[in-house]
DNA sequence: AGTTTCATGTTATAAAAGCTAACATGAGCG
DNA sequence: CGCTCATGTTAGCTTTTATAACATGAAACT
């Protein structure tokens, strides 16, 4: 591994500065692990520590759920599909065309939100 | 300020991850706080939140104190000289070159001490 | 030798931040 | 309508951080 990228897994950052970083809250965090689509590691007293990679990836997960994914799916397309592209190569079904609608929708409802145009690392 | 430089201005790292990344104290770096020599973002619950540019800051700090300079000089040094170089113009002193000997020759006696050689940022 | 100064250690006490786990909820889906 | 999913909320407990005060060992200065 080079030496950027160590540094870019270096868990150095909190829960709060995550939340910070990401606009996630606490609770989807910890949901989002639990389904091991991040994995921070723990400080000697078991708190979360996330490396900058960690926060690339929840900004990710965040999109492609806003972008009306499911867990399971967000899930498959980080785990499997290695590939950085955004569009992949899984079919959109139906429903889920409907969902991407819908969020897409309420998405444009949001002011007073300034959480999501950050790229900031 | 360009992009990078924001980011390195980022307050972002909580005293605990400051600890392990500089091998100060807590104490050290309350005391180097101080003296104005570091100024550390502070949260909205008043804790103290570092950027990259305070490592550094404080890994200098760190140096310069370990071969033998007085808090004074060290915030002499940071303040006015705003080179980044090392070597300075000041004329070393008798006491201070008495000082930096003795400083040096208990850091020859150090094992078991991992923390410096460490340009982590 | 006695006293001061300096950088740091240590301790006590309070508040903030984080953890887990459980229950609550609102929207979409069948 | 009842179920699932992603998230909110709350409660009780642990860890981390903050401030402030007292302690200390080595140098420096009479």
């Amino acid at each position: 591994m080079s030496e950027k990228e160590l540094r870019r897994n270096l868990a150095v950052l909190t829960v709060s500065t995550t939340i910070k970083l990401t606009g996630l809250t606490a609770r989807q965090l910890r949901y989002y692990e639990s389904f091991s689509l991040v994995q921070p590691q723990r400080s000697a007293g078991n708190q979360r520590l996330y490396s900058l990679n960690d926060i690339d990836c929840l900004l990710e997960i965040k999109s492609y759920l806003s972008s009306g994914m499911t867990m399971e799916e967000v899930k498959r397309v980080l785990t499997s599909g290695k590939s950085t592209n955004l569009v992949n190569d899984s079919t959109v079904s139906d429903s889920q065309a409907r969902k991407i609608f819908r969020k897409e929708m309420l998405r444009i409802g949001q002011w007073g939100n300034n959480h999501d145009s950050n790229n900031l690392f």
